[in-house]
DNA sequence: TTCCGTCATGGAATCGTTTCCATAGCTCCG
DNA sequence: CGGAGCTATGGAAACGATTCCATGACGGAA
């Protein structure tokens, strides 16, 4: 490939001159300019990112961290987080951790030598060696969705109270007293915060505050079917179950087919946190609260873009959207 | 960060005999292995990847360019080759074209700049500037799941032709004679294969070769709907459809059931290429040829690696498998 | 004991940029 | 007409690693 050197002695010019040109210093006479313009596009010219980093200690990379692309939310993240950071003139690469501290760390090794300039992280547990040195070593770092502790950086995520604030006034609306909550993990703060928000707005929107139609499961389907059962074997008769997440909702609608038959279930109401595409599809169809996963990325990349040149970023909650598919609501 | 410079210095010996114990030559003794060692784990040490890079004048680094990594697919190959990739001590950068051929060439700019040491490409239409440019410069380069012309590169791919097999015998197996067929666009590779291995195979599974029942849209829902109302147009009454893709699929099933209700599209059977996680969920469920998306990806990185190392690599169908979700079928 | 070969090592060159520094050529003004 | 100030330029240093080359130490063989 063609380096600088020969751009320069094309146009017949110093390197340094070749470099201003092409970095678009303001020092240069518009002669030099034209020659080296035209020099760079007639050997198809890319200046050598590798070079340009190690001399200017920055890589105009970005490290994206995440539990499993696969999942939607994610993916959707990706996408937009991608987008934005292209349009800035970054770059991004990308890591799955696998809900694995391990696997997590040794991506954060991995992107440390890329020397990226910044982290996007969704973080897979509690704080790890491999983060508190990148903490340590300054570098940028903003939060998805999950928080962790002992972590200080702005975090760009669902709101989940507002979301669970849209499902209840839903619930309410549609007349429902005996509501099945399937939340997920303590331990996740997305799963606390969806809880919480359930258990403190549930009494002034009419619903029964009989902790026997709560269970919490994983966020897995499995874990939530099993919830599922736990509370229907309690004796209790839901009208309608609102799962903490899309998994969870799944599970929860195997559990009541299972146990009540298609034809009972099929007038129990469910409303998921997390919206799905097959929701419009099932009987009746699953009205859902809806992340903004491209707003989340976006807002991620504008915040570490803004840490990452010197300015500040607060955390942010990124409201949700709910899709109201009962049988009432205006298509 | 801590160079190898201060490693050397903290370590009692000369920058390059620190070089040689870190990147494993055996020219080194047993003494300032120990040392070097020693004194990288204490400092923290983690070389500076760009600087590696330009000596080497290689990155470790693949490129991956996708259409939109939203997709299902994409996103589970991409998991996939991420994966796969890291095993050998790569790390991939992720872009999405949108099927846009600027963004694609805009891209591979961004990648060329990077200096990738091979692409994994998911083509967006046909060749490009940059591409060409690219090729001329002897990038390693795989291509995924769509062939493009003129481009000599390894494709990995779905096995369409044994994908429409699974689906023709599922089909015959259930005793559909009037089958109506969705096609995709004829100028992406998929849908002309899927399309041309249909029409071959259709008769010898005994479905009619009436050329009414077929259609083709653009590989998204409404195009295919619209397809799928022409087929209804013409007045013939299909007992079954197959989708050539998810999307495909459920712009179909949205047009029977607009034509002709609920209860009349529930006795038609569809089938698809592309297995879709809510199909399962659909009356009656959809069977399904399912792309093997992991098996794609890691068999595209490996074929990469295989280049980048100076051997060969030959295009490879991956099979796919056939879900069948009919009545008569075991879970 | 001497010589040769082997092996580990130090030091320097190198990769392709950017950026600093010194200088040469201008313009402008007194 | 001469000097001050400004701008564009050439040349070289620097970024942090790898790798080449020369040297010194050591061991074995004659």
């Amino acid at each position: 490939m063609a380096t600088i050197k020969d751009v320069a002695a094309r146009a017949g010019v110093a390197v340094g001159t070749a470099s201003r040109v092409l970095s678009g210093s303001p020092q240069t006479s518009p002669d030099s300019r034209r020659r080296v313009l035209a020099a760079a596009a007639e050997l198809g010219y890319i200046a050598n990112g590798p070079a340009r980093s190690l001399r200017r200690a920055r890589t105009d990379v970005l490290g994206l961290l995440v539990s499993d692309i696969r999942s939607p939310f994610f993916s959707e993240l990706a996408h937009a987080a991608e987008q934005e950071a292209r349009a800035h003139g970054y770059t991004v690469i990308l890591a799955n951790a696998n809900e694995d501290a391990a696997q997590a760390d040794a991506v954060l090794d991995v992107f440390a030598a890329q020397r990226i300039d910044g982290l996007l992280l969704s973080p897979q547990g509690p704080k790890t060696p491999r983060l508190e040195a990148l903490i340590a070593a300054n570098l940028p770092i903003v939060l998805l969705n999950r928080s962790i502790d002992g972590v200080d950086a702005p975090l760009y995520g669902t709101d989940n109270a507002g979301g669970v604030a849209q499902a209840l006034a839903w619930l309410q609306r549609r007349g429902h007293r005996d509501v099945a909550f399937i939340g997920g993990p303590e331990s996740f703060s997305t799963g606390a915060e969806r809880h919480d928000a359930y258990l403190a707005g549930r009494e002034a929107h009419g619903i029964s505050t009989d902790d026997a139609l709560i269970d919490a499961g994983d966020f897995l389907a499995d874990g939530a079917e099993a919830a599922m059962r736990r509370i229907l074997d309690r004796g209790v008769t839901p009208t309608a179950v609102f799962g903490a997440n899309g998994q969870t909702t799944l599970g929860a609608m195997r559990a009541v087919r299972e146990r009540l038959g298609a034809e009972a279930a099929s007038r129990i109401e469910f409303v998921s946190f997390d919206d799905v595409e097959w929701f419009a599809f099932m009987s009746p169809p699953v009205s859902a609260v809806r992340n903004d996963a491209t707003g989340i990325g976006r807002a991620g990349v504008r915040g570490l873009l803004s840490l990452i040149g010197g300015g500040t970023a607060a955390s942010e909650r990124i409201p949700t959207t709910f899709v109201d598919r009962s049988e009432g609501a205006a298509a």
